[in-house]
DNA sequence: CACCGATCAATGATCGATCATAGTTCAGTC
DNA sequence: GACTGAACTATGATCGATCATTGATCGGTG
């Protein structure tokens, strides 16, 4: 172990093979290169990063959860194609989702609501990918806020970025005034508004196709 | 093949080892053979039921999915202790699921609750498991209305069935009174009552603990 | 004795090989 | 030509073995 590694080690990775090759296989998705409908042979990609078929089999579970894949049993896995049923599916229950979160949220929030505005502020000075990065991040605040780590583990495993990112990336969605709306959802909370988990709920349908 | 099998072929299972295994872990866990806390071995259960490693590893990460065991990278899986906690956090999340659910599926259920009645009338004549089962059909019923495939799936991702009947099982929580409840709801649905979502969200909490 | 580092056993993670199934090909039959 | 069914192929499912990490054990040192 080098001097280096000893002064900032904590930011080593050390995750398994299964979540690289996830993650592999994710990027492929999301860029294209690995377009909808085309097989995913656990073999081909095991030999093509080297390594054996386990964890590709693995990681193809995980892109299962996240609707990224469909498999059928002894048939394998293939990209999903994105329908627009899917979209419109996704929003409902990820609106529900955190209309939940608010409600359980309000009373941890009322009057604090420093966390919101720091999202708020950056996402402002986002460009690029990073908005719908920083755009989540308030959500998923909202989220953490409501102390339910079940909900939480529940609203990550919709795949939130990914699905929301395809979706708006497809139907050119609008994000220019999601701003003003995230101040009032921050405002509603800070008030202790009960109309805040409506609001949150109909602010997310917005991104709905 | 013979002529049975050929002429009542469907019900045949066909299913994988992992899955056959995920059930008789599950039996066990809800049996007790298991007790929380309890580290299952995936090498000692392959050897038990005369399989390699491959599907129990893969039924450990089902029932890491349904929370019915949890796993440390490199450190295997134990069986969970339910906490307190857990069951506190699962009933809020079920109850906005289903309020999400009853919002959506009331248009298609409007005048039209005979299947919800079929569930009610069950439900009476059930005794012992069968009770908990029927009630939760109607559940289910309800989920299925709304035509919601995702929300469908990540409802029953919930492992709604074993965690209520864990829960119920450990706080004698009394289901008398909530046949009475389900014919309110169904009521609501035939007259198209805007409160039904609220209405399914209270009664669901009212598993809770 | 408290602390450290080496050694070891247990076992999860990964590998390479084999088994079993689904789809395809193709000769044979009508 | 359309249908049938036997090889054949591709590949998921499963297996047995190996690699690598973890936590325990134990002797040495201050």
């Amino acid at each position: 172990m080098t001097s280096v590694n000893a002064l900032n080690a904590p930011a080593l990775v050390r995750t398994g093979l299964g979540d690289q090759i996830r993650q592999v296989l994710i990027d492929r998705i999301t860029s294209g290169e690995l377009q909808p409908g085309e097989r995913i042979v656990e073999r081909r990609i095991a030999a093509e990063l080297g390594v054996s078929q386990a964890p590709v089999r693995e990681a193809l579970r995980q892109l299962e959860a996240l609707r990224l894949v469909e498999t059928m049993p002894n048939r394998g896995a293939r990209v999903r194609e994105f329908t627009e049923v899917d979209f419109a599916e996704f929003f409902p229950v990820r609106a529900g989702l955190e209309e939940t979160a608010a409600e359980l949220a309000a009373p941890h929030l009322a009057g604090r609501v420093e966390a919101l505005e720091e999202h708020i502020e950056r996402l402002a000075t986002a460009e690029g990918p990073d908005v719908m990065r920083h755009s989540i991040a308030f959500h998923r605040e909202i989220v953490d806020a409501a102390g339910n780590r079940l909900l939480r583990e529940v609203w990550e495993s919709l795949g939130i970025e990914i699905w929301t990112t395809l979706s708006v990336r497809r139907h050119d969605t609008e994000l220019c005034g999601k701003t003003a709306e995230h101040i009032e959802i921050a405002d509603a909370f800070r008030r202790a508004d009960p109309r805040v988990g409506r609001m949150l709920h109909d602010h997310v349908m917005k991104y709905a196709p």
